[in-house]
DNA sequence: TCTGGGGTCCTAGGACCC
DNA sequence: TCTGGGGTCCTAGGACCC
């Protein structure tokens, strides 16, 4: 059996976590930049705000005070998702953290009758420990366990859990919850279904597998057989990144290189910071740029570029400046850029690398690596990015996106650090 | 005026091999 | 007159997740 502990509304949770006021308020979290919602609480759930809408179409209800706006606030969310994931991993050692609010513990070994009593002991350490409120679904696969979580968050009766251990209980469940809720029915998928009569869980199981194939290839047979029981989604436990992506959307349209340059080079360093904390290296280093494409009215350019690294690297200064030459070729005059990103990918562990016979920067790449590694050192203990190649800006990282409703850094630093001074 | 960011996996088709 | 069969690898695009 698994059980999959999800946080309610996580980010909202976060910023109540510190500031009680907003409790049994409607509050909504902002995406970066502040563009639209990505987090709602119960009640603006019950005014009939979406997911996704942009912030301006909600101006009415905030200027009204019956909508409460929080600037997205990653470094606080980072830290409250650690302190609840070390609390599942100390009552459940065998987990897999799933996102930033979920993750799915393994209760293999446990006796049926003993899960609910301890995953409702989980729910309260975590709500006492953190102020964090989660529910609990229990279930033989990992899709089962998302609709009993589904069940647990939505009747106050299951009191943060509910267990789907038997076929009536499967059965009723399957009944209740529509196609499109199901985790791994998307948006795209869910209309076409329905467009043939599957309208709930219950109606897609009775459909054969070879009419799901047909339709849905082998991820959808994949849910057609984790929702009757049989586990089909494989775990993904401690595996490396393949890719690391740094991107951004900006408050003002650019339209200078040099500026550009300076938000590009920040990027790659950030990704390059990110590989050396996973241990990797990159065989490659792409960037993407574009314009504003809710602006019809402008011209629109959105090109990528990649570029191979071989031997594969994770130095700062070898991917800002491999960055910086792949924005010499895209840049085009009279374009107002919005956003940017740079993405570090075909990665391999750092302690593996093949050398290479044309290796053009090997003469340099010891001292880049070493200056990494003090960039990294220092940038840790100074609790900001004091150290950085002369190309990248100054400043923390968020400048230049708006972040017009932002709580303070309770908990740690801007990049997500423990205070300790 | 104002619309996020970061990932994964699968599939189809083309190029290439013998 | 006539053009097989069986592979692999790579890429772009689509779909999904949070």
């Amino acid at each position: 059996m698994f059980a999959l502990a999800d946080c309610n509304n996580f980010f909202v949770s976060c910023e109540r976590a510190f500031q009680p006021e907003l409790e049994g308020k409607a509050v909504v979290v902002l995406s970066n930049n502040d563009g639209c919602v990505v987090a709602r609480s119960a009640e603006s759930k019950a005014l009939g705000v979406p997911m996704g809408t942009p912030i301006f179409k909600l101006k009415p209800l905030v200027d009204s005070g019956r909508l409460i706006v929080r600037s997205s606030n990653y470094a606080l969310y980072g830290d409250l998702s650690r302190r609840v994931m070390n609390i599942l991993r100390e009552a459940i050692p065998d987990m897999e953290v799933y996102s930033i609010d979920e993750a799915f513990l393994n209760l293999e070994g446990l006796q049926e009758a003993e899960m609910v009593p301890l995953c409702r002991g989980i729910v309260a350490k975590v709500r006492k420990w953190t102020g964090i409120p989660i529910s609990i679904g229990i279930a033989g696969t990992k899709t089962l366990g998302k609709v009993a979580n589904h069940f647990a968050k939505r009747y106050p009766g299951y009191r943060g859990v509910c267990i789907i251990n038997d076929g009536d209980k499967r059965a009723k469940a399957l009944a209740l919850t529509p196609i499109g809720d199901v985790w791994g029915i998307g948006w795209r998928t869910a209309p076409k279904l329905e467009a043939t009569g599957v309208r709930t869980a219950a109606d897609f199981v009775a459909r054969p597998e070879s009419w799901v194939h047909t339709h849905l290839g082998i991820v959808g047979v994949r849910t057609w057989k984790e929702l009757q029981g049989i586990p089909a989604v494989e775990d993904n436990n401690g595996e490396r990144r393949q890719s690391i992506c740094t991107s951004r959307s900006f408050a003002e349209l650019i339209t200078s290189q040099e500026e550009l340059l300076l938000r590009v080079s920040d990027f790659a360093g950030i990704c390059a910071a990110k590989l050396r904390k996973e241990g990797s290296v990159a065989g490659e280093v792409a960037i993407f740029i574009q314009t504003n494409r809710f602006r019809p009215d402008l011209p629109q350019y959105a090109p990528y570029a990649v570029m191979r690294m071989d031997p594969p690297v994770s130095s700062t200064p070898e991917i800002v400046s491999a960055a910086s030459k792949l924005l010499e070729g895209l840049w085009r005059d009279g374009y107002g850029y919005k956003r940017a990103g740079v993405i570090v990918s075909d990665t391999t562990p750092a302690d593996a690398i093949q050398g290479s016979l044309f290796d053009a920067g090997a003469a340099t790449r010891d001292r880049d690596n070493r200056i990494s590694a003090i960039m990294d050192k220092v940038n840790y203990e100074a609790g900001c990015n004091l150290l950085r190649v002369a190309t990248q800006r100054p400043g923390h990282y968020a400048d230049g996106i708006r972040r017009e409703h932002c709580s303070p850094q309770y908990s740690t630093d801007w990049n997500g650090l423990l205070c300790v001074k």
